[in-house]
RNA sequence: UGGGCGGUAGACUAAUGGUAGGUCAAGUGCCUUUGGAGCACUUCGUCCAGGUUCGAAUCCUGGCCGCCCAGCCA
């Protein structure tokens, strides 16, 4: 079946009960009319290989290979390649493997270019039918014919020409003797239809393009139209799952079906993927890559699959998204948060603990032996018990977090500040006594005491502390750059733009923060690409695919709910 | 303005003529060696107007609002 056993965690619990929508309830009951027999269930994710996936895609392939999957089906990855000016390997080889790692693994893998001959056999077919014909119409001329939203097209010209000259004519164009643009073979349906898509369609256009899987075989390519749905049926595909805006193609989608009298695949339309503070248009996703507003596709911050995945991103949690947020026919946009949730719900219960400290502040234990260094004992996943314990090195100095000292602390600020007493995580209490500035006035040494009692971050008197912080010993301490990424736009919407505007205007100029040397315990040394941690405190994090053992390089994924910043940002509001 | 498709809390989504429910977000409290996590509680909704019905988010009529369509892209 489809699910990748590879990218299924065992110990994950079940995913998210399938909630019931309006396809999986066709579903139930064309199993329950037994619509197609005993033929199992057929679906297909038809990218076309133009670009990378993105989350959008992901909601289909949720669908496609989720439905299927469901009710004991099969699902086809195909390529809906029938555009050789903007199809590429890399595309198609980047898509097979975002799919995979979403977890899915197809029954069949086809390209439409695998029906070229055949579809040029029903175009011979329905021209002897009378149900298509060689315009010799440019383009524009074709525009003008075709009339307005409101008003009927008019035909052309060459629409009576006999079925000789029009057979005549479509295989000359097969044999490359007319140069591109100069005619086309159009279906023979309706000009006057309400539906543009039916005023007879270009079904073929003159190309002399190399084609990345037929070479130059071809000159004459197939439009999506008169493509996608003979796929659908070649393959017996039961259920052809698609997004709103090819509605108003179904009745052309049936009317080469019912023409050809083939295996009649059924399309159903769900609304696309809207996310706040997100860009789903592959159009200006390559805009962002083109003009290097991105390293690339794969950049952190783009919602593509690759660029979540080397976010730090995990495929369940996408797939819990997906399932969460469902399928219908409203046109609406989810929430960011939506989506953040389901990977920090993961995240938390998967992800082994870590301190890190980012913006380093040094702090000098006074009563601490000089000299003296320790190890304490600390959980590497506290929701996890089964993940075990490690050491953690602690000496007389140390860092912590530059946001966790305030000379003058504001109301509700709990953390360390002159005369109090803060825990260091799974070490000892300290209290800060002095300060020592730099010349421009700025805290960069903190004096303290700590309590040797407290080892372990209890203290047998039964003292309480208001709060724990993380810390680093400095001694023991690796360095490594630190990328913390934010939203790439800074409006909800990130094409909502005044008159003139571009979407480029909404990009956040800070979606991207490098700490070049940000301070890491010991046992971080080791993390490899890939790797998934959490900074206690700070975050989760990844390890970038561009570390190394001597060059470690971490993504931030996600911070943590901060309810610290919201108190803060509620007083300053 | 022709055609198509839609409107359920701030967001997403159930309820298929019979108690408007869930998730996210927001808020309050509890708990806590992550101001994390967790737990409990709370606020907030059927686009409008008529009609059918014992009963309407659901069916009917009429409005209003939103999205999509005039590529030899998909």
């Amino acid at each position: 079946m489809s699910t990748n056993p590879q990218n299924t965690n065992a110990s994950a619990p079940a995913e998210a009960a399938r909630p019931s929508h309006f396809i999986r309830d066709i579903f139930v009951e064309d199993q329950k009319t037994k619509k197609y027999g005993d033929a199992v269930f057929q679906t297909r994710f038809p990218p076309e290989p133009n670009g990378y996936l993105h989350l959008g895609h992901a909601k289909a392939i949720c669908l496609d290979f989720g439905m299927a999957d469901d009710f004991g089906g099969l699902t086809n990855l195909r390529f809906d390649d029938t555009n050789p000016e903007k199809e590429e390997q890399e595309y198609v080889d980047s898509i097979m493997e975002d799919v995979r790692w979403l977890g899915f693994e197809w029954d069949r893998l086809c390209y439409a270019s695998d029906y070229f001959d055949q579809l040029f056999e029903w175009a011979i077919q329905l021209i002897k039918a009378g149900k298509a014909y060689v315009d010799d119409h440019s383009a524009e001329e074709i525009r003008q014919h075709r009339g307005t939203l409101t008003e009927p097209g008019e035909n052309s010209p060459y629409r009576n020409r006999t079925v000789e000259e029009n057979l005549d004519l479509f295989l000359r164009m097969a044999k490359g003797e007319f140069p591109d643009g100069t005619r086309v073979l159009r279906a023979k349906i309706d000009m006057a239809s309400p539906n543009l898509n039916m005023r007879d369609p270009v079904m073929y256009r003159i190309l002399h393009a190399s084609h990345h899987r037929t070479g130059d075989k071809w000159c004459i390519y197939p439009m999506y139209d008169y493509a996608h749905g003979q796929s659908d049926s070649l393959e017996k595909v039961t259920h052809s799952m698609c997004t709103l805006e090819f509605a108003d193609h179904q009745p052309l989608y049936r009317w080469y079906i019912e023409q050809l009298g083939i295996f009649p695949s059924q399309q159903i339309e769900f609304d696309r993927l809207s996310l706040t503070y997100t860009l789903l248009s592959k159009r200006k996703l390559l805009q962002l890559v083109q003009e290097k507003r991105v390293s690339g596709w794969d950049d952190p911050r783009m919602p593509t699959l690759s660029g979540i995945r080397r976010r730090g991103f995990t495929a369940a949690a996408i797939r819990n998204f997906c399932a969460a947020i469902g399928a219908s026919r409203t046109n609406g946009s989810t929430d960011i948060e939506m989506l953040e949730h389901f990977q920090r719900e993961e995240l938390n219960r998967t992800s082994p603990r870590a301190m890190a400290v980012l913006r380093p502040l040094k702090v000098v234990i006074e009563n601490y032996p000089e000299g003296q260094e320790e190890l304490v004992e600390v959980a590497n996943n506290p929701e996890d018990p089964s993940a075990g314990l490690r050491q953690v090195p602690f000496s007389r100095e140390i860092y912590i977090e530059q946001d966790d000292f305030r000379e003058v602390p504001p109301p509700k600020y709990y953390r360390l500040s002159p005369g109090k007493e803060v825990r260091l995580r799974n070490a000892y209490f300290i209290t800060a006594k002095e300060v020592v500035k730099d010349a421009a006035g700025n805290v960069v040494e903190v004096r303290c005491t700590y309590d040797p009692a407290s080892r372990g971050g209890n203290s047998p008197d039964g003292r309480k502390v208001k709060s724990t912080i993380h810390w680093v010993s400095a001694k023991h301490a690796i360095s490594a750059e630190v990328r913390l990424y934010d939203k790439l736009f800074i409006n909800p919407n990130p094409s909502d733009v005044p008159e003139g505007g571009s979407f480029l205007d909404n990009l956040n100029p800070n979606s991207l923060e490098v700490i070049a040397d940000a301070k890491l315990e010991p046992s971080l040394a080791t993390a490899k690409p890939g790797d998934r941690i959490q900074f206690e405190r700070m975050g989760y994090f990844c390890v970038d695919i561009e570390s190394k053992p001597e060059a470690l390089v971490f993504n931030r994924t996600l911070p943590l709910k901060d309810t610290w910043a919201k108190i803060e940002r509620k007083a300053g509001s």
